[in-house]
DNA sequence: CATCTGACGACCG
DNA sequence: GCGGTCGCCAGAT
């Protein structure tokens, strides 16, 4: 199997926006659901934003060390965590649909 | 060919 | 929040 088309989409993630592993899952059709996004992202080749793939939830999956690092890579593109979990309802990427709460303050009633 | 092993996720106690 | 079960499936052993 290739994992090609998932490091595909997973390059076309902005910056300081983050996806799911479930998430890339079901765009890309993937059997196996979630787990074998991961699987892909267990072989990341270099150039790969691995660090915006979250697992459900926007929790950080990663084994150590990479989980401490992957923090700070987020943080440092802007990326709010609430606990030990990202944001998600400001941060999760849609493709082309903008999250409500980034774009106009709306949530700010 | 048989098993084991996850960078998952939904569910439940 | 934490831990366990189960369905899932490609690779490694």
């Amino acid at each position: 199997m290739s994992w090609a088309p998932v490091y595909r989409w997973v390059k076309r993630i902005p910056r300081g926006r983050v996806v799911t592993y479930g998430q890339v899952a079901r765009a890309l059709r993937l059997s196996g659901g979630g787990r074998t996004t991961g699987r892909a992202m267990a072989a990341c080749p270099p150039g790969v934003p691995w660090h915006r793939v979250l697992g459900a939830g926007g929790r950080l999956l990663t084994p150590e060390p990479y989980c401490t690092y992957q923090r700070q890579l987020l943080v440092r593109e802007g990326v709010e965590f609430i606990g030990s979990r990202v944001n998600l309802a400001r941060h999760q990427w849609r493709r082309g649909r903008v999250s409500l709460t980034t774009r106009g303050r709306r949530a700010r009633r």
